[in-house]
DNA sequence: CGATAAGCGAGACGGTACGTCAGGTCTTGTG
DNA sequence: CACAAGACCTGACGTACCGTCTCGCTTATCG
């Protein structure tokens, strides 16, 4: 009688990095900065509620904000993709109406806010932040922008950069000053900067 | 016989307060925010710096960012004042490339930008952040665009705090994010949302 | 009428040193010492233990070792002090005895154990602990046994220092390796080593 | 069909204790002491400098002690063995002197003497400190004196075991104190005590 | 004019978090 | 099954700042 299940059993540690420990520091830095905000999100609290020691997350992250951005990563790869498929004129003005949800109303949103925050406050931050999430997610949104205008949905007054730059830009800067741009507004610009068809 | 000069010299005490340690104060915060960004910007570093002791800080200011908000409003009113007589397009124009240059060049505009990090931290400061500098300058900022309307000089697309939303954002998040917007997109958006005679 | 107290009342903290801080800290080492052992002797512990912040002690002491150094001399002082002015050989015997019963029952003498124990292992322990504790109390003993030799109470074999080490030796020796030197023995060793009139 | 050996070669290791990573253990452990000193003895040191697992290190010695414990003994029963054979009083006092050395001058010297030291600090280690170390010495050197007083070579003032403490003590005590006692002191000791033939 | 009261530099104090190190346990994969 | 490797939780290390406090001083104001 043929082999059960291979019995996966419990791996929690070895020699190799331990899959449930990563997850809960991650969990632990997301909730922490939600529940109780960046000032609360210190090492030992992380590890405290992770339960898990404090080498284990210096031996991982080199700074808590690094935790943040794992986590900004995944969660922003889930809840306000990048278009790929298919950009109509339609999906991209979705898109911008999702990024003011994302920043307003989603924790991961919370988490966008405190990474750009401490940006300000460090150069190392900064530059991991453009590197691992800015820059990356830059290229998808250009590539987007690319795509609609050669199949001549939109026909943008600016070059892809300024174009993002003019319409991510206000609603970055109203989530920042704790505001939230009206969606109107958004419909203003997309109309007046993309043209779309 | 007309009393000779009150003779002020140096009172470095008395039971007044200490103009002349309100000021290192504010000096001592500045210089360290520039020269060794806000990680190196403790109560303790100020005082040192300032050869003032800590408890002379705490007796005038609630917090570290409010020695920053001091130093903003005194230093952009010199630097970037909200122009307040006669309001033509091209005035709003210069107000607006003035704000660039403010922001990516002036040690006082890493002050304001360390000041908007902040308030993503800490409510406290972002409730201050809003009453003593955003709002009142906000409120001179409509004014102006207000003014500039009703004699004609521009018709905008949007109500005034969506244009300035619109118009600043940009120039705010490039500056977040480390770039530099260039004044020709600063002109374009000046065009379309103001559309100038 | 002689002025009332001058009233010292609670002067519990302000720039000068907290006295009651550092009684705290020496009692408390001397406590975890005493109930727990050395390995108990943690800084955290100690400041735990006498409700102090751990820069307090930091603030005063290179060490542990050097609190514990504190408290020895102070004990000792009090419970071993060397006689110091008339040298019989029966006033020398006593001490002798004394001695023995000083690191075999008292706490005190178990902080001499350790820190003999610890300046084997560290170097700097073992300069403090001659400079400030063997090479002054060594003087006393010295001078107490030629004020005895000047006197005709006693003839000693070998020159003082000799002398001291061949006697107290076997007592240490003893002590350290837990057993307890008999009566007999020290009496033997001191006629023997002393000839007393 | 010539049935090379079966190559036991290099058995770095397999089902039984490595005998190789047992002696890199110990002299590590040994290396370690003498050059750094106790504090640098750790665990992790030890491993790092054998070329070996900590695992290998726990599963073999309860503690770092115990890792002198056995350097201990193994040195010095080749470098400071008791006399087993005829007891001389000249053999004896050869002894004493050897004793003198070993302490001040050979490398398991300072690690007995590291051993005694620890000996203050756990109960533990004391115990196994009596029981594989000073116990069965002390009976050879009991035994040695035994032997040399029934053969008329000397004749002690004390019983055996005080005789020990009182020659050895001053050796102890001094070598801890880091002087080291003359020859001379020894020598009188010697006769004072044992009243050699 | 002398007492009072406040601001000041200084710095000790009880704390919290930092980032590092070692302890001792556990798991993986190799020989 | 011993071993090298190394991840893991625990807890102490020594340091930096926090915000509060007392001290001793200086100086303006007021009875």
């Amino acid at each position: 009688m043929p082999a059960t299940s291979p019995a996966p059993r419990r791996a929690r540690s070895g020699n190799r990095r331990d899959e449930a420990a990563r997850l809960a520091v991650l969990h632990a830095a997301d909730d922490l900065l939600v529940e109780h905000g960046f000032g609360a999100l210190t090492i030992e609290a992380i590890a405290r509620r992770a339960g898990v020691a404090k080498q284990t997350i210096y031996r991982w992250w080199p700074s808590k904000v690094e935790i943040l951005l794992d986590t900004l990563i995944e969660d922003s790869e889930k809840r306000l993709p990048v278009p790929a498929e298919k950009a109509t004129a339609e999906i991209i003005r979705g898109y911008l109406r999702d990024f003011e949800r994302f920043l307003n109303g989603d924790p991961a949103g919370r988490v966008l806010l405190a990474i750009i925050a401490e940006a300000q406050h460090d150069p190392g931050t900064a530059k991991n932040f453009h590197e691992r999430y800015l820059g990356p997610r830059r290229e998808r949104e250009r590539a987007m922008l690319v795509r609609a205008t050669d199949v001549g949905e939109i026909s943008p007054k600016l070059d892809p950069d300024a174009t993002i730059d003019a319409l991510v830009g206000p609603i970055v800067y109203c989530a920042l000053t704790g505001s939230s741009i009206p969606g109107s507004v958004l419909d203003t610009l997309f109309e007046d900067l993309l043209r779309p068809r």
